[in-house]
DNA sequence: CAAATATATGTAGTTAACTACATATATTGC
DNA sequence: GCAATATATGTAGTTAACTACATATATTTG
């Protein structure tokens, strides 16, 4: 029981483990870029990168491969537009969306970062390669919640 | 190539994830006390459940007990204060502290709980006992950072 | 035993995501 | 081809954690 009820506070208690996890992990990386003599935040990797290989996209689709809801995207090329990584113009067949895309200032940018990206691979292997590997461990848990969502599963026991 | 620039942005992204893996449970854990008609938030059970072990104690012990920060555990117990499901008290030897403990609610609220836990117990345990355990693979990513930072292990592949 | 240090609590402000709502434009279907 | 619906973007406000700072009291040490 004891064991138990451990369990249920653990689970509520996993947000902000992983949460002050990812925190610790990117207050790092953001030192790592320093050391490098780079001016760069990590919470903006994943949308520049998804420009570096996408060259031009809409803001939801950004969003949506980044899987971030759309507002926090639009927060983030705001930061970006004014770092002048980023530039915007209209999509003429479709006027409502608005293209994005790195500036020159931005590719260039992307272009050092590389020997960071291999350094930052290292550390994060090290870290998450162990018996439980967190990394699939989220990938396995997001697909049994897609499957069957948490609500659902505990119907059932309510059920009976 | 490929893959690693993906980890490096998966790694960033774990964030983002988990915090809506942890933000869908909580919501589909608030839908299950409202099953079984129990008005209560999920993120109160760490403080509640840990007063019901141990009867009293003070922020900053609390705090550490449930992995908060106190400012964190402080605005909690404003709302179970203002919910009448704990109270506080002044420690006579230690006038700096501040004990906290369930009122009578408190505490029929707690026992009222134990079946839901079952559930959620229950529902969890399908959720995360995949071949890499969510809570076992964050012990261990938390024992290596414990072990050696991020950064320092960035450092040494920096360095070479 | 007084000064320096440590600990406990509290407040204010930040962060990085979110949802809900508003508006403009495009697409669909009668 | 217009009305209803869907999609794209944007703004405002929320959430749940955090850090930094302030103050009061306790403990330690020279």
């Amino acid at each position: 029981m004891e064991q138990n009820v451990i369990d249920a506070s653990g689970l509520l208690a996993i947000s902000t483990r992983l949460q002050r996890l990812s925190d610790q992990i990117r207050k790092d990386g953001l030192l790592i870029y320093k050391a490098f003599g780079i001016d760069f935040q990590p919470k903006w990797f994943p949308v520049l990168y998804t420009l570096y290989k996408k060259s031009t996209m809409s803001v939801v689709s950004l969003s949506e491969e980044i899987g971030y809801a759309h507002p926090s995207t639009i927060s983030l090329l705001k930061e970006l537009e004014k770092e002048k990584l980023i530039r915007s113009k209209k999509d003429k067949v479709d006027t409502r969306k608005r293209l994005v895309e790195l500036t020159a200032q931005g590719k260039t940018l992307l272009s050092t970062m590389e020997p960071v990206w291999e350094v930052i691979i290292k550390a994060t292997a090290e870290i998450t390669n162990t018996e439980n590997n967190l990394m699939k461990a989220i990938n396995e848990v997001e697909a049994s919640l897609q499957e069957k969502s948490f609500l659902q599963r505990a119907e059932v026991y309510i059920k009976k």
